[in-house]
DNA sequence: TGCTTATTTCATTTTTTTTTGAAACCATTG
DNA sequence: CAATGGTTTCAAAAAAAAATGAAATAAGCA
């Protein structure tokens, strides 16, 4: 009955995949809480990102003793921002997941669809502001256009330096 | 004593100078959201940004109406990534703030204290990895031994590349 | 030095975000 | 087509982050 002891299925010791696993949650913990993510996504994907095997949710839940209602919107998030895949397995009704290692994938969906929109409506806000200043016969138009037009360069600059930055990752 | 009619010292319409504020603040708390900073934090910076003088701590509370406490704060968070710098202005005890309007000083401060010092604990973190791997003879170390590798990838690329980065912004 | 004004600090409150757990939903299979 | 196992959804609870306001501190000035 005891579940640990039971299901070693290679010769590494199972304290050492532990090891690297908690070293890869922490990881994964601190990576995902830089780009805004909660918690309990880094923890999964830092469980799968060093799992050779494809996990099932239930798994995953127990694994990182969250709840599975974290569990499936933490896979949602992952999956949306494409940093895991499912693979099936035959005969067993449950999803699992693997980490897509590859970060170049990762990264660039995290850019298009988190940042570019921000910048996008960040044109627009550059339109309004011009037309507002436009009508503005002012001798302070000077300070107000040259703040304008970097924010322009700053905005086309980000949109064509961050995805570029993706690919290099 | 009413406010708003009495203190108008250009030919620009009060009410343009208003918009260009409002935008240039909603611009900034999404900018600085997306940089993990807080609301307050935005909206000062966006506030001097479009600010031809340079304001004293209790004008910015008072135009934004927040607390003179998050103000505080949020201009030692603006002056620790030097995103705003003081003016001195004669006669005058406050200090004077003005939005360091050069993004490329703020993107490499907020760089190196935020996210360096991360990637530079990774390192570390890897070594472990290294060590704990390097003791174990296993079918799956390949494996183990591939995620290792790009996570060391990762951080080394991201180590080059954002400070790049920061500076063609 | 004492008075006044400006600023910081920090415990408390408020707001926002995240997690939980249970109900609803879905899909397979006996 | 019921029963079972798997997954999602979502209201409520818990936790985390941010803002407030008042007390403490600092700093200029008489």
């Amino acid at each position: 009955m005891a579940p640990d002891a039971s299901s070693v299925t290679s010769t590494s010791s199972a304290s050492a995949k532990r090891d690297l696993e908690i070293e890869s949650i922490d990881f994964f913990v601190r990576m995902m809480s830089l780009l805004g993510l909660p918690r309990s996504v880094g923890e999964i994907y830092g469980l799968l990102y060093f799992s050779p095997k494809a996990l099932p949710m239930d798994q995953i839940a127990a694994r990182l003793d969250i709840s599975i209602g974290s569990t499936s919107q933490g896979l949602k998030t992952l999956r949306s921002i494409k940093a895991i895949r499912s693979a099936y397995i035959p005969g067993d009704r449950r999803d699992h997941y693997l980490a897509e290692s590859e970060f170049r994938r990762l990264f660039s969906t995290f850019i298009k669809d988190e940042i570019l929109p921000h910048l996008e409506s960040a044109k627009d806000r550059i339109s309004r502001m011009e037309k507002v200043l436009g009508s503005e016969p002012t001798e302070e138009k000077d300070f107000y256009k040259i703040r304008i037009e970097k924010l322009k360069r700053l905005t086309q600059a980000s949109g064509r330096l961050l995805p570029a930055l993706a690919k290099l990752l």
